[in-house]
DNA sequence: AGCTTTGAGCTAACGCTATTAGCCCCAGGA
DNA sequence: TCCTGGGGCTAATAGCGTTAGCTCAAAGCT
Protein backbone atom coordinates (compact mmCIF):
# COMPACT_ATOMS: atom_id res chain seq x y z
CA UNK A 1 0.00 0.00 0.00
CA UNK A 2 1.92 3.54 -1.38
CA UNK A 3 1.09 6.37 0.62
CA UNK A 4 -1.45 8.81 -0.98
CA UNK A 5 0.44 11.92 0.51
CA UNK A 6 -1.73 13.57 2.04
CA UNK A 7 -1.99 16.42 5.00
CA UNK A 8 -4.80 18.56 6.72
CA UNK A 9 -4.63 21.40 3.79
CA UNK A 10 -5.22 18.72 0.78
CA UNK A 11 -8.42 16.43 2.94
CA UNK A 12 -9.74 20.12 3.81
CA UNK A 13 -9.67 21.10 -0.09
CA UNK A 14 -11.19 17.84 -1.19
CA UNK A 15 -13.33 18.12 1.38
CA UNK A 16 -14.70 21.50 0.09
CA UNK A 17 -15.02 20.41 -3.35
CA UNK A 18 -17.22 17.69 -2.28
CA UNK A 19 -18.98 19.66 0.04
CA UNK A 20 -19.97 21.94 -3.24
CA UNK A 21 -20.77 19.05 -5.46
CA UNK A 22 -23.05 17.16 -2.92
CA UNK A 23 -24.47 19.64 -0.21
CA UNK A 24 -22.80 20.12 3.20
CA UNK A 25 -25.73 17.89 4.45
CA UNK A 26 -24.51 14.38 2.12
CA UNK A 27 -20.66 15.37 3.20
CA UNK A 28 -20.05 12.06 4.42
CA UNK A 29 -16.56 10.95 5.80
CA UNK A 30 -16.39 7.77 3.83
CA UNK A 31 -17.16 9.89 0.56
CA UNK A 32 -14.33 12.06 1.32
CA UNK A 33 -12.02 8.76 1.80
CA UNK A 34 -12.97 7.44 -1.38
CA UNK A 35 -12.64 10.84 -3.15
CA UNK A 36 -8.70 10.96 -1.78
CA UNK A 37 -8.16 7.54 -2.53
CA UNK A 38 -8.24 6.34 1.16
CA UNK A 39 -9.86 4.36 3.43
CA UNK A 40 -12.25 5.85 5.82
CA UNK A 41 -10.23 6.15 9.56
CA UNK A 42 -6.80 6.89 7.37
CA UNK A 43 -8.71 10.97 7.45
CA UNK A 44 -8.16 10.83 11.20
CA UNK A 45 -4.72 11.27 11.10
CA UNK A 46 -5.53 14.79 9.41
CA UNK A 47 -8.54 16.20 10.90
CA UNK A 48 -9.64 15.44 14.12
CA UNK A 49 -13.22 14.80 13.00
CA UNK A 50 -15.85 15.48 10.62
CA UNK A 51 -16.45 18.76 12.98
CA UNK A 52 -12.64 19.79 13.16
CA UNK A 53 -12.94 19.38 8.72
CA UNK A 54 -16.15 21.35 8.64
CA UNK A 55 -14.64 24.26 10.75
CA UNK A 56 -11.25 23.81 8.57
CA UNK A 57 -13.58 24.27 5.41
CA UNK A 58 -15.36 27.03 7.54
CA UNK A 59 -12.28 29.31 7.64
CA UNK A 60 -11.50 28.44 4.13
CA UNK A 61 -15.08 29.93 2.69
CA UNK A 62 -14.20 32.74 4.83
CA UNK A 63 -10.91 33.76 3.70
CA UNK A 64 -11.96 33.03 -0.20
CA UNK A 65 -15.24 35.13 0.06
CA UNK A 66 -13.00 38.14 1.57
CA UNK A 67 -10.22 37.23 -1.13
CA UNK A 68 -13.40 37.88 -3.85
CA UNK A 69 -15.20 40.70 -2.34
CA UNK A 70 -12.08 42.79 -1.49
CA UNK A 71 -10.89 42.18 -5.21
CA UNK A 72 -13.85 43.22 -6.40
CA UNK A 73 -14.14 46.47 -5.00
CA UNK A 74 -10.04 47.46 -5.80
CA UNK A 75 -9.95 50.51 -7.16
CA UNK A 76 -14.32 51.38 -6.48
CA UNK A 77 -16.00 53.26 -4.16
CA UNK A 78 -19.93 54.24 -3.62
CA UNK A 79 -22.51 52.36 -5.33
CA UNK A 80 -20.01 51.08 -7.24
CA UNK A 81 -18.26 49.44 -4.69
CA UNK A 82 -21.82 47.99 -3.44
CA UNK A 83 -22.49 46.57 -6.15
CA UNK A 84 -18.95 44.59 -7.32
CA UNK A 85 -19.37 43.53 -3.53
CA UNK A 86 -22.84 42.17 -3.73
CA UNK A 87 -22.13 40.70 -6.89
CA UNK A 88 -19.01 38.87 -6.01
CA UNK A 89 -19.88 37.83 -2.75
CA UNK A 90 -23.36 36.15 -4.44
CA UNK A 91 -20.88 34.43 -6.94
CA UNK A 92 -18.99 33.21 -4.85
CA UNK A 93 -21.87 31.49 -2.61
CA UNK A 94 -23.60 30.50 -5.72
CA UNK A 95 -20.03 28.75 -6.83
CA UNK A 96 -19.80 26.85 -3.26
CA UNK A 97 -22.87 26.50 -1.98
CA UNK A 98 -21.18 23.35 -0.10
CA UNK A 99 -18.35 25.87 1.76
CA UNK A 100 -20.40 28.37 2.19
CA UNK A 101 -23.21 26.48 4.03
CA UNK A 102 -20.39 25.80 6.83
CA UNK A 103 -19.81 29.32 7.72
CA UNK A 104 -23.18 29.76 9.20
CA UNK A 105 -23.94 28.90 12.94
CA UNK A 106 -20.77 27.76 14.29
CA UNK A 107 -19.36 29.31 17.40
CA UNK A 108 -15.39 29.96 17.60
CA UNK A 109 -14.02 27.31 20.01
CA UNK A 110 -11.03 29.84 21.80
CA UNK A 111 -10.28 33.54 20.97
CA UNK A 112 -7.43 31.88 18.65
CA UNK A 113 -9.22 29.97 16.52
CA UNK A 114 -8.16 30.71 13.12
CA UNK A 115 -12.20 31.20 12.66
CA UNK A 116 -12.41 34.44 14.20
CA UNK A 117 -9.52 35.62 11.92
CA UNK A 118 -11.33 34.87 8.62
CA UNK A 119 -14.88 36.37 10.10
CA UNK A 120 -12.70 39.38 10.87
CA UNK A 121 -11.16 39.50 7.63
CA UNK A 122 -14.36 38.90 5.91
CA UNK A 123 -15.98 41.45 7.23
CA UNK A 124 -13.42 43.95 6.68
CA UNK A 125 -13.97 43.39 3.27
CA UNK A 126 -17.97 44.92 3.48
CA UNK A 127 -16.39 47.52 5.94
CA UNK A 128 -14.45 49.03 3.57
CA UNK A 129 -17.80 49.11 1.05
CA UNK A 130 -19.31 51.35 3.69
CA UNK A 131 -16.47 53.84 4.03
CA UNK A 132 -17.80 54.64 0.43
CA UNK A 133 -21.38 56.49 2.16
CA UNK A 134 -21.34 58.99 4.45
CA UNK A 135 -22.37 57.20 7.66
CA UNK A 136 -22.07 58.34 11.06
CA UNK A 137 -19.56 56.38 13.05
CA UNK A 138 -22.55 55.32 15.22
CA UNK A 139 -24.33 53.55 12.47
CA UNK A 140 -21.73 51.81 10.75
CA UNK A 141 -22.21 48.51 12.79
CA UNK A 142 -26.11 48.25 12.02
CA UNK A 143 -25.02 49.41 8.75
CA UNK A 144 -22.54 46.27 8.03
CA UNK A 145 -25.10 44.00 9.57
CA UNK A 146 -27.96 45.49 7.54
CA UNK A 147 -25.34 44.30 3.83
CA UNK A 148 -24.31 41.16 5.35
CA UNK A 149 -28.24 40.10 6.41
CA UNK A 150 -29.37 41.06 3.10
CA UNK A 151 -26.68 39.80 1.02
CA UNK A 152 -26.71 36.29 3.07
CA UNK A 153 -30.25 36.22 2.96
CA UNK A 154 -30.59 36.82 -1.35
CA UNK A 155 -27.43 33.99 -1.25
CA UNK A 156 -29.10 31.80 0.76
CA UNK A 157 -31.94 31.71 -0.44
CA UNK A 158 -31.45 31.36 -4.04
CA UNK A 159 -28.75 28.08 -2.99
CA UNK A 160 -31.39 26.29 -1.71
CA UNK A 161 -33.95 27.54 -4.77
CA UNK A 162 -36.11 29.51 -2.70
CA UNK A 163 -36.93 32.12 -5.23
CA UNK A 164 -39.90 29.72 -6.94
CA UNK A 165 -41.64 32.05 -9.17
CA UNK A 166 -40.77 33.85 -12.38
CA UNK A 167 -39.35 37.10 -12.40
CA UNK A 168 -35.61 36.90 -13.25
CA UNK A 169 -33.61 36.29 -10.33
CA UNK A 170 -30.65 38.23 -11.38
CA UNK A 171 -32.63 41.38 -11.60
CA UNK A 172 -33.84 40.77 -8.51
CA UNK A 173 -30.17 40.99 -7.51
CA UNK A 174 -29.76 44.64 -8.74
CA UNK A 175 -32.96 45.37 -7.39
CA UNK A 176 -32.14 44.85 -4.09
CA UNK A 177 -28.69 46.42 -4.61
CA UNK A 178 -30.15 49.79 -5.79
CA UNK A 179 -32.32 49.56 -2.63
CA UNK A 180 -29.11 48.84 -0.09
CA UNK A 181 -27.74 51.98 -2.54
CA UNK A 182 -30.45 54.17 -1.68
CA UNK A 183 -30.74 53.77 1.90
CA UNK A 184 -27.11 53.64 2.42
CA UNK A 185 -27.10 57.06 0.97
CA UNK A 186 -29.91 59.00 2.36
CA UNK A 187 -29.56 57.65 5.67
CA UNK B 1 -48.72 -1.52 27.00
CA UNK B 2 -51.26 1.18 26.89
CA UNK B 3 -52.20 2.86 24.07
CA UNK B 4 -50.34 6.50 24.14
CA UNK B 5 -53.12 7.88 21.52
CA UNK B 6 -50.97 9.66 19.00
CA UNK B 7 -51.44 10.91 15.25
CA UNK B 8 -49.44 12.30 12.53
CA UNK B 9 -50.95 16.12 14.05
CA UNK B 10 -49.04 15.30 17.50
CA UNK B 11 -46.68 13.61 16.24
CA UNK B 12 -45.08 16.64 13.99
CA UNK B 13 -46.48 19.19 17.06
CA UNK B 14 -43.95 17.11 19.61
CA UNK B 15 -41.10 17.10 16.60
CA UNK B 16 -41.54 21.17 16.35
CA UNK B 17 -41.32 21.43 19.94
CA UNK B 18 -38.09 19.21 20.02
CA UNK B 19 -35.97 21.01 16.87
CA UNK B 20 -36.79 24.38 18.78
CA UNK B 21 -35.58 23.62 22.18
CA UNK B 22 -32.20 21.03 20.77
CA UNK B 23 -31.79 22.25 17.22
CA UNK B 24 -32.80 20.90 14.00
CA UNK B 25 -29.73 19.01 13.48
CA UNK B 26 -30.10 17.09 16.55
CA UNK B 27 -33.83 16.17 16.04
CA UNK B 28 -33.87 12.49 16.37
CA UNK B 29 -36.56 9.74 16.19
CA UNK B 30 -35.28 8.11 19.46
CA UNK B 31 -35.48 11.53 20.75
CA UNK B 32 -39.12 11.92 19.61
CA UNK B 33 -40.39 8.94 20.47
CA UNK B 34 -38.72 9.28 23.75
CA UNK B 35 -40.71 12.90 24.13
CA UNK B 36 -44.09 11.27 23.46
CA UNK B 37 -43.94 8.53 24.91
CA UNK B 38 -43.44 5.77 22.82
CA UNK B 39 -40.58 3.40 21.36
CA UNK B 40 -38.75 5.11 18.00
CA UNK B 41 -40.42 2.42 15.34
CA UNK B 42 -43.97 3.38 16.04
CA UNK B 43 -43.36 6.73 15.23
CA UNK B 44 -43.58 5.59 11.50
CA UNK B 45 -47.13 4.95 11.98
CA UNK B 46 -47.85 8.09 11.72
CA UNK B 47 -45.18 10.11 9.49
CA UNK B 48 -43.45 7.84 6.65
CA UNK B 49 -39.99 8.95 8.30
CA UNK B 50 -37.76 11.47 9.02
CA UNK B 51 -37.79 13.30 6.15
CA UNK B 52 -41.45 13.48 5.99
CA UNK B 53 -41.58 14.35 9.94
CA UNK B 54 -38.70 17.44 8.52
CA UNK B 55 -41.61 18.77 5.55
CA UNK B 56 -44.88 18.67 7.74
CA UNK B 57 -42.68 20.42 10.44
CA UNK B 58 -42.06 23.21 7.47
CA UNK B 59 -45.81 23.54 6.70
CA UNK B 60 -46.34 24.49 10.05
CA UNK B 61 -43.96 26.66 10.39
CA UNK B 62 -44.44 28.22 7.27
CA UNK B 63 -48.55 28.41 8.22
CA UNK B 64 -47.42 30.26 11.66
CA UNK B 65 -45.18 32.23 10.50
CA UNK B 66 -47.73 33.40 7.71
CA UNK B 67 -50.91 33.28 10.82
CA UNK B 68 -47.95 35.64 12.92
CA UNK B 69 -47.30 38.09 10.30
CA UNK B 70 -50.52 38.57 9.20
CA UNK B 71 -51.75 39.27 12.35
CA UNK B 72 -49.40 41.93 12.89
CA UNK B 73 -49.96 43.51 9.78
CA UNK B 74 -54.16 44.02 10.34
CA UNK B 75 -54.93 47.82 10.54
CA UNK B 76 -51.79 49.26 9.31
CA UNK B 77 -50.64 50.11 6.64
CA UNK B 78 -46.46 51.72 4.92
CA UNK B 79 -44.29 51.65 7.41
CA UNK B 80 -45.95 50.54 10.06
CA UNK B 81 -47.13 47.51 8.82
CA UNK B 82 -43.39 46.60 7.68
CA UNK B 83 -42.46 47.42 11.08
CA UNK B 84 -44.83 44.98 12.44
CA UNK B 85 -44.34 42.50 10.03
CA UNK B 86 -40.36 42.65 9.96
CA UNK B 87 -40.89 42.17 13.82
CA UNK B 88 -43.71 39.55 14.09
CA UNK B 89 -41.53 37.51 11.80
CA UNK B 90 -38.40 38.10 13.41
CA UNK B 91 -40.09 37.05 16.34
CA UNK B 92 -41.05 34.23 15.39
CA UNK B 93 -37.66 33.22 14.10
CA UNK B 94 -36.36 33.40 17.01
CA UNK B 95 -39.18 31.73 19.52
CA UNK B 96 -38.75 28.78 17.37
CA UNK B 97 -35.48 28.34 15.58
CA UNK B 98 -35.71 24.60 15.05
CA UNK B 99 -39.09 24.69 13.17
CA UNK B 100 -37.78 27.38 10.95
CA UNK B 101 -34.86 26.01 9.73
CA UNK B 102 -36.67 23.18 8.47
CA UNK B 103 -38.13 25.92 5.92
CA UNK B 104 -35.23 26.80 4.37
CA UNK B 105 -33.86 23.98 1.78
CA UNK B 106 -36.70 21.61 0.30
CA UNK B 107 -38.06 21.45 -3.07
CA UNK B 108 -41.94 20.43 -3.03
CA UNK B 109 -42.39 17.21 -3.47
CA UNK B 110 -45.50 17.82 -5.71
CA UNK B 111 -48.00 20.66 -6.99
CA UNK B 112 -50.37 19.63 -4.37
CA UNK B 113 -47.69 19.39 -1.70
CA UNK B 114 -49.33 20.98 1.25
CA UNK B 115 -45.95 23.09 1.33
CA UNK B 116 -46.52 25.32 -1.47
CA UNK B 117 -49.50 26.21 -0.03
CA UNK B 118 -48.40 27.18 3.16
CA UNK B 119 -45.38 28.78 1.13
CA UNK B 120 -47.75 30.68 -0.99
CA UNK B 121 -49.79 31.99 2.31
CA UNK B 122 -46.14 33.04 4.07
CA UNK B 123 -45.74 35.36 0.92
CA UNK B 124 -49.03 36.87 0.75
CA UNK B 125 -48.47 38.23 4.21
CA UNK B 126 -45.36 39.83 3.15
CA UNK B 127 -47.01 40.95 -0.21
CA UNK B 128 -49.52 42.79 1.66
CA UNK B 129 -47.16 44.78 2.91
CA UNK B 130 -45.91 45.83 -0.11
CA UNK B 131 -49.51 47.49 -0.88
CA UNK B 132 -48.65 50.30 1.61
CA UNK B 133 -45.79 51.34 -1.09
CA UNK B 134 -46.38 52.59 -4.75
CA UNK B 135 -44.37 50.35 -6.47
CA UNK B 136 -44.83 49.62 -9.91
CA UNK B 137 -46.39 46.25 -10.71
CA UNK B 138 -43.45 45.09 -12.41
CA UNK B 139 -41.31 45.27 -9.13
CA UNK B 140 -43.31 43.81 -7.07
CA UNK B 141 -41.89 40.84 -7.18
CA UNK B 142 -38.12 41.66 -6.56
CA UNK B 143 -39.22 43.77 -3.57
CA UNK B 144 -40.99 40.45 -2.37
CA UNK B 145 -37.65 39.04 -2.75
CA UNK B 146 -35.49 41.72 -1.51
CA UNK B 147 -37.41 41.80 1.89
CA UNK B 148 -37.54 38.10 1.89
CA UNK B 149 -33.84 38.06 1.67
CA UNK B 150 -33.14 41.13 3.95
CA UNK B 151 -35.56 39.71 7.29
CA UNK B 152 -34.55 36.06 6.54
CA UNK B 153 -30.76 36.92 6.79
CA UNK B 154 -30.89 39.25 9.41
CA UNK B 155 -33.38 36.60 11.40
CA UNK B 156 -31.48 33.68 10.77
CA UNK B 157 -27.44 35.07 11.36
CA UNK B 158 -29.19 36.20 14.55
CA UNK B 159 -30.68 32.92 15.50
CA UNK B 160 -27.09 31.45 14.83
CA UNK B 161 -25.63 34.24 16.82
CA UNK B 162 -23.85 35.37 14.06
CA UNK B 163 -23.45 38.84 15.49
CA UNK B 164 -20.28 38.98 17.70
CA UNK B 165 -19.62 42.50 18.48
CA UNK B 166 -21.07 44.74 20.18
CA UNK B 167 -23.57 46.73 18.90
CA UNK B 168 -27.03 46.14 20.04
CA UNK B 169 -28.94 43.63 17.95
CA UNK B 170 -32.28 45.27 18.18
CA UNK B 171 -31.46 48.37 17.06
CA UNK B 172 -29.23 47.34 14.24
CA UNK B 173 -32.70 45.60 12.98
CA UNK B 174 -34.89 48.71 13.15
CA UNK B 175 -32.11 50.44 11.40
CA UNK B 176 -32.29 47.64 9.08
CA UNK B 177 -35.64 48.13 8.94
CA UNK B 178 -35.41 51.96 8.42
CA UNK B 179 -33.16 51.27 5.22
CA UNK B 180 -35.80 49.16 3.85
CA UNK B 181 -37.96 51.46 4.04
CA UNK B 182 -36.75 54.80 2.97
CA UNK B 183 -35.58 52.27 -0.13
CA UNK B 184 -39.09 50.79 -0.98
CA UNK B 185 -40.08 54.81 -0.76
CA UNK B 186 -37.64 56.04 -3.13
CA UNK B 187 -37.68 54.02 -5.32
C1' DA C 1 24.73 1.30 3.15
C1' DG C 2 22.39 -0.10 7.21
C1' DC C 3 19.61 1.06 11.38
C1' DT C 4 16.11 3.53 13.79
C1' DT C 5 12.05 5.87 14.33
C1' DT C 6 8.07 8.24 13.07
C1' DG C 7 3.60 8.33 11.46
C1' DA C 8 0.31 7.32 7.32
C1' DG C 9 -2.62 3.95 6.21
C1' DC C 10 -4.86 -0.40 7.26
C1' DT C 11 -8.41 -3.89 9.54
C1' DA C 12 -11.56 -4.76 13.16
C1' DA C 13 -14.81 -3.28 16.20
C1' DC C 14 -18.30 -0.23 18.77
C1' DG C 15 -22.14 2.77 19.30
C1' DC C 16 -25.62 5.57 17.41
C1' DT C 17 -28.66 6.63 13.67
C1' DA C 18 -32.84 5.63 10.53
C1' DT C 19 -35.62 2.17 8.84
C1' DT C 20 -38.15 -2.45 7.92
C1' DA C 21 -40.37 -6.93 9.11
C1' DG C 22 -43.35 -9.22 11.66
C1' DC C 23 -45.92 -10.04 15.89
C1' DC C 24 -49.43 -8.88 19.58
C1' DC C 25 -53.16 -7.15 21.55
C1' DC C 26 -56.24 -3.16 22.58
C1' DA C 27 -60.40 -0.61 20.77
C1' DG C 28 -64.50 0.10 18.21
C1' DG C 29 -68.15 -1.71 14.93
C1' DA C 30 -71.11 -5.80 13.60
C1' DT D 1 -69.88 -11.25 21.80
C1' DC D 2 -66.88 -11.68 18.16
C1' DC D 3 -63.71 -9.84 14.85
C1' DT D 4 -61.13 -6.94 12.49
C1' DG D 5 -58.12 -2.80 11.95
C1' DG D 6 -54.28 -0.63 13.34
C1' DG D 7 -51.16 1.30 17.14
C1' DG D 8 -47.54 -0.28 19.68
C1' DC D 9 -43.91 -3.60 20.46
C1' DT D 10 -39.30 -6.50 19.74
C1' DA D 11 -35.75 -7.92 16.65
C1' DA D 12 -32.87 -7.10 12.99
C1' DT D 13 -30.39 -4.54 9.09
C1' DA D 14 -27.66 -1.03 6.95
C1' DG D 15 -25.05 3.19 7.07
C1' DC D 16 -22.88 6.61 9.60
C1' DG D 17 -18.74 8.55 12.76
C1' DT D 18 -15.20 7.19 15.63
C1' DT D 19 -11.46 4.49 18.33
C1' DA D 20 -7.91 0.91 19.08
C1' DG D 21 -4.14 -1.28 17.65
C1' DC D 22 -1.18 -3.15 14.03
C1' DT D 23 2.15 -2.69 9.94
C1' DC D 24 5.23 -1.18 7.08
C1' DA D 25 7.05 2.62 4.02
C1' DA D 26 9.71 6.65 4.13
C1' DA D 27 12.78 9.98 6.13
C1' DG D 28 16.79 10.86 9.06
C1' DC D 29 20.96 9.52 11.37
C1' DT D 30 25.35 7.07 11.91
Amino acid sequence: MPRAGLDPTSVVAAGAELADEVGLAALTMGGLAERVGVRTPSLYKHVAGQDDLVRRIAALALEESAVAVGTAIQGRSGRDALAAAAQAFRAYVLAHPGRYATTVGLEPAGPDDPLVAAGVRALAAFRAVLRGYDLPAADEDHALRTLRSALHGFATLQAAHGFQWSADVDESFTWLVDLLDRGLRGS
